[in-house]
DNA sequence: TATTCTATGTAACATTTGTTACTATATAAA
DNA sequence: TTTATATAGTAACAAATGTTACATAGAATA
């Protein structure tokens, strides 16, 4: 694990700070589809993404979710973050989009390391900058975009990490992240497919030329 | 200014901390319109609300605008904070809704007092918390409700922070702050009136029974 | 008072998005 | 192979939202 530690936040943290999360954090690799965190649950550790991808949704009463963001390596969950202090429960969801490898540390830690070490108060700020920022980014999404804008963004951001120009996803799939209907997502697909922008296929769709 | 800010921050900073506010801190008292902060700008001071209600922004490219969230007594921006960090431009707008009572804290304190005072660094991550919890209302709204129902919750928002049943604002104004056309908001508003909720009136709108 | 400006009301229509229903086909299971 | 299920295509329609245009009335000002 130390090695793992080293090679992705050794450039952010002090051997100290190293030091210590090797101690008393637990390393985990966990599959796609690993629901790492749940509505209404409490959290108890805070996890450090070594490497895969994260998505993190938000869902209405009645079910219906939306895609706030993707956590790729070297973030970390600021809901996690945030829950630490209050014993709230997660008003957020977090399932690993690809098989993940994270480092898991008990909530305690993040407090005391925060009056400890300068480059722990950096790493959570910092974090707190990145969500917040992505928090922005969803907002001007559904905010200012239409649907086919959105939907392109979409495939963009979701070829970009997972590194791959074919897009594993139906489009019931597609339809549950953007929060609207199946019936929308292939109409507009097509249309995508019409100007030449993408192929349609089964179960998988691939970016020709976003 | 010691007293405003013992009144209100009394019971979350330690003495030591509130002398050091008062010490450097900057007491303003600024009208309503006010433009706190604006998009593209550095920032340079992180303001505390004494009084009052600021309104934060979020623009798009063709300049159009759309209400986040307000701030009200006891709430700092946690824009500020981000921006504090990493010398990056603010990505909001904020303006006083009402006249304010601020103090303005130099943003070198902000990170020397995190690793100083626990109570300090308490409220920094209670304010982000409080942030993304408030931009996670912003997306449900936009995302699952139907503007009938946006309209609806802004009236309510609206009168509750600025504790009056009349709110003094234009369709025009409210499109704005939602991200809609005069003629859709002057539309639902009518229907608003019909079913009793609301009375309108020319540059005002009183809340009946929401 | 006459004029101008601003805010509001409303009709008519366009566009976008959502819904229902049905079809076709690939894949998985019996 | 036959059957069942999941996925996708598409038409037809409904609802929500956006746009244009114009009328009316209050408020401000010449």
């Amino acid at each position: 694990m130390i090695q793992e530690l080293k090679n992705n936040y050794g450039h952010l943290f002090e051997d100290a700070l190293l030091q210590e999360i090797s101690e008393v954090g637990t390393y985990r690799e966990v599959s796609e589809g690993y629901k790492m965190l749940e509505i209404g649950s409490y959290v108890k550790n805070m996890p450090l993404l070594i490497s895969g991808v994260v998505k993190v949704l938000r869902e209405d009463n009645d079910g219906d979710e939306l895609l706030l963001y993707f956590l790729e390596k070297g973030d970390t969950c600021a809901m996690t973050l945030i829950c630490t202090l209050g014993q709230t429960k997660s008003e957020i969801r977090a399932i690993a989009e690809t098989d993940a490898k994270i480092i898991m540390i008990p909530i305690q830690k993040m407090e005391e390391w925060a009056g400890k070490y300068k480059s722990w108060r950096r790493f959570v700020f910092q974090s707190y900058h990145n969500r917040l920022n992505e928090m922005l980014d969803t907002i001007d999404k559904i905010a200012f975009l239409k649907m086919d804008e959105r939907l392109l963004k979409y495939l963009k951001e979701k070829s970009r990490v997972s590194n791959d120009n074919i897009i594993k996803s139906t489009h019931q799939e597609i339809a549950y992240d953007l929060h609207t209907s199946r019936v929308v997502i292939s109409r507009l697909l097509k249309k995508l497919e019409n100007i030449g922008k993408i192929k349609l296929h089964r179960n998988y769709i691939v970016i020709k030329n976003i």
